[in-house]
DNA sequence: ACGTCCGGGACGGCCCGTTAGT
DNA sequence: ACTAACGGGCCGTCCCGGACGT
């Protein structure tokens, strides 16, 4: 029965997007019960270790999804330039159709948490850390040497998630396509024509 | 006498750096009036328009300092794979020092501050169009074409954000290393002839 | 057993004690609460529109106990003039008592308030609404024309609350002892020429 | 030159203004030096004594103010009734013009300084003092028996005060123009010889 | 297990009335 | 006569427990 969500998720979920749209400090637990439309007490007996704990669980969530979309765009694709490149697009699309407001879930509260919580610090490291790894896999796949793979998904992942900055505070996703371009030559010159 | 700057200026530099590292909605004017020894009548009397001008100055002032930094790097470099690599390496450098906490000083206050305030993200878009058209700039003058020359630089700059970021939440400054590697040698193919 | 009256009744109730006594804006709502005993963030929780909705309630709240007071000093009195002298001369005291402190509770608020809080006003205007009420019917009942029984009720209760001002400023009682018996007189001529 | 008065008097003016129709601690130094022009260091050179000089003497100001517009409606009328209610139907008129918000110019501020301020509370017992005083000569003149004139005076003082703060809460003229009517019959049934 | 009522401080940013310096 | 600086207080709202009723 696919029915209620349940209000734990239902907590879980808007607190995931307000965190990805205001950050950390800036979302208070109010407003995430109200857009949530859970009773306030619910929150502690679902969340004994309180906002902390919400946010660390929101940016495993937030890291797993995005994760998923990684492998859909690159799974069955054959070609690292295309399959770059229409990776970056679909997600230029995502954030335009969000009003310029959705960028990555991850980078935003990471920035304003800072040292504030190790724990939420390490949820977020593990989302990069899985986003890498996924990455490296596919370009191994690709023909890039697998010295060299590592790196370059790291400076893959640097890009988008730069460009998703510089996106956001020009309200324009050009950085993005511009990115899905370069990035889409570096790969395909490691992956060896030969 | 190395004198004192002036109350506000103190008050500019301490909410900068706590910007910087805590995020616009993490740092507290109490914090910033207690680290810069500035009383708290102070803060209403040179900043009128209260936190949210001190955040619009804030992101003004550290757009030009990385402003400069990007010009002193480049400014009499003439092989562009050196040039970029040693300014990054020297960002890195910094930001090892700094117990990778410092990471950019816009990107960290325009995720966060979102929509709150018009004027705080105008400022931070204003940085990082005089990034972006100094590199450009400096790329043309390395004998990139300049139908090319603001994306290479937009992917470039993005690439150095992310790789803050990245390097920020992992505490590691090797994906600032590796961006330097292959962003240096991106700008090579495009601007050499060769 | 005389027990704790509750947190949200024992705020109203100093609130309204230090609103007639001080004013609403030379009252704040940490005195409020320190004389009430009561943490602040009960406050937000019983009275979620803040310091309005509070002044507005003790408004409420101070028009009724006046109302009550009009009705027990009038209801069981034959004579106008014994019955308005009587009331007025208990009001008197009980000021008197207070060290000329404690004035009309609606009409302090009101004055400073002005355009503040469209809220409050009207709770003012609700309360003397009450009272004009409650003593043009009296007024009917000891033979006064109904046609003109409004009016006088009115010149009355401004008649009173002029003279709360004028004792309160002086410190002495005396303006309501002379209010007490012109208006009696008043309201004599107009209701028995018998 | 009678050109500008100067800016002790027009920081007094203004002050005076706005403590009539906000109060005292609603009225903040601020807005009197933006309204009126003045530049924040030279209110502490004119009034050495602060905002509580600067209360006194606009109370002093508006009660002489008062007792000038009293000694005009009264001086030539040989009709106590008459004088009296066109003095009071002045006063509605103004009240009316300035959107029921300039009620008596000390009532507003005597209420809510109560006892914070010795200095201000004598300035508004001054002020009462001189109309009764004002008011009582003129009684006499129109053959009030002097032992009974200073009460009647009080009355006819505390029923337009009152009924300033009836009309003001109510945005309506009526209790004026009512208190007119019967103060009016008071006064001559205490002064005709019949 | 799940949710509610109520309470509890701490601190948020803003703005107040005031004083030194000159 | 006025710029610059000063603390402290304003009201609001934060994130969080404990007691109670299902």
């Amino acid at each position: 029965m696919a029915e209620d969500p349940g209000t734990r998720e239902r907590i879980l979920r808007t607190a995931g997007e307000l965190f990805q749209r205001q950050g950390y400090h800036a979302t208070g637990l109010n407003q995430v019960l109200a857009e949530g439309k859970a009773p306030k007490g619910s929150l502690y007996f679902h969340f004994p270790g309180g906002k902390e704990q919400l946010g660390a669980e929101a940016m495993s969530r937030g890291g797993a999804a995005v994760a998923e979309k990684i492998m859909a765009a690159m799974a069955d694709a054959t070609d690292p330039v295309d399959a770059i490149a229409t990776a970056i697009r679909k997600l230029a699309d995502d954030f335009v159709a969000s009003g310029f407001r959705a960028g990555c879930p991850v980078a935003t509260v990471a920035l304003d948490v800072a040292a504030d919580s190790e724990l939420i610090m390490v949820a977020c490291a593990d989302a990069y850390r899985s986003w890498t790894a996924l990455v490296t896999g596919r370009l191994i796949g690709w023909g890039v040497p697998p010295e060299r793979a590592e790196g370059l998904a790291t400076v893959a992942i640097a890009a988008v998630e730069g460009a998703l900055v510089l996106a956001r505070v020009r309200r324009d996703p050009a950085p993005l396509r511009e990115v899905a371009d370069r990035i889409g030559a570096l790969v395909a010159a490691e992956a060896g024509p030969t």
